[in-house]
DNA sequence: GTAACTGTATCCGTACCAGTCACAGTTACA
DNA sequence: TGTAACTGTGACTGGTACGGATACAGTTAC
């Protein structure tokens, strides 16, 4: 499996903003998120854009500004998140070739499988549902 | 997501083993299965070996060999077809870089996200070890 | 002995990811 | 009003994984 690190950046992004929040401090910029995960502003900057289109965050241009959350850290369930910056959420993938229509298994394969993935995730749904950045926070 | 096929392919053929089977047909070859996939013979010979290494099919070398059920398909959970396939079933992957020690979020999150990682993996296994390949060819 | 197989190494093209540079646009503030 | 500190975004790069393909050694049935 090839699994990127794209949900884990953005939780630590998102929980970096909310562990500022509680110190009173608003907008964090792309540089300090980047000192803090080990990365580059600009690979920050386009996980807190996805963020920010999905209403997580909120954005400010220009000097003193940066990105802060748009809403309470209890009420930013993580499947929020994964779901920002996931494109294309799918865990399991289809076989992409056509079926070959002389044989009954390819042709019903997908069809057979489609419940199967679905549970799959939806299983990952709900757990990601259930967890919230705020319990993420309490931990740290 | 990035997902591969590995899974949909190892389902497809281990789904014509079992339909096969109850035609009283014993060894497919790695051909017929790739005719039957759409893919090259290698491909479904790689996927075949760890299916075999897990115990979930059996191969024969030589003329009138190829590869048959292990056991009845009722008792083949789509998880262990999973496990076999995927070297590391990991649907998420965490931050590699080190954590930056002067950030408290950096050095927490690691541990803080591992519950969830965990609760993830977990759902994905639930939902895999509950359908077995009987389901899926009786959907076909 | 030969034909039909598996097992496996190796190479290629494609695709995606993270990292990086470059630069236009925006804002606070002296 | 100028400048410094930001975001937003396009473009390029190196690394890596995957699927496809060829090649060939080894195994087995007949």
């Amino acid at each position: 499996m090839v699994a990127n690190s794209r949900f884990a950046v953005a939780v630590h992004a998102a929980a970096t903003l909310a562990y500022r929040r509680t110190r009173g401090e608003e907008y964090v910029s792309s540089q300090e998120l980047a000192a803090s995960v080990r990365t580059n502003p600009v690979v920050i900057r386009r996980i807190v854009r996805a963020l920010a289109r999905a209403g997580v965050v909120a954005t400010k241009e220009g000097k003193g500004g940066g990105a802060r959350l748009a809403r309470s850290p209890r009420r930013i369930p993580l499947l929020d998140i994964y779901r920002a910056v996931e494109d294309d959420g799918t865990v399991l993938a289809f076989n992409p070739k056509p079926p070959n229509k002389s044989c009954p298994v390819s042709c019903g394969i997908k069809g057979a499988l489609a419940p199967v993935f679905g549970a799959v995730q939806d299983a990952v749904a709900h757990a990601l549902g259930e967890a919230t950045l705020a319990d993420v926070l309490d931990r740290i």
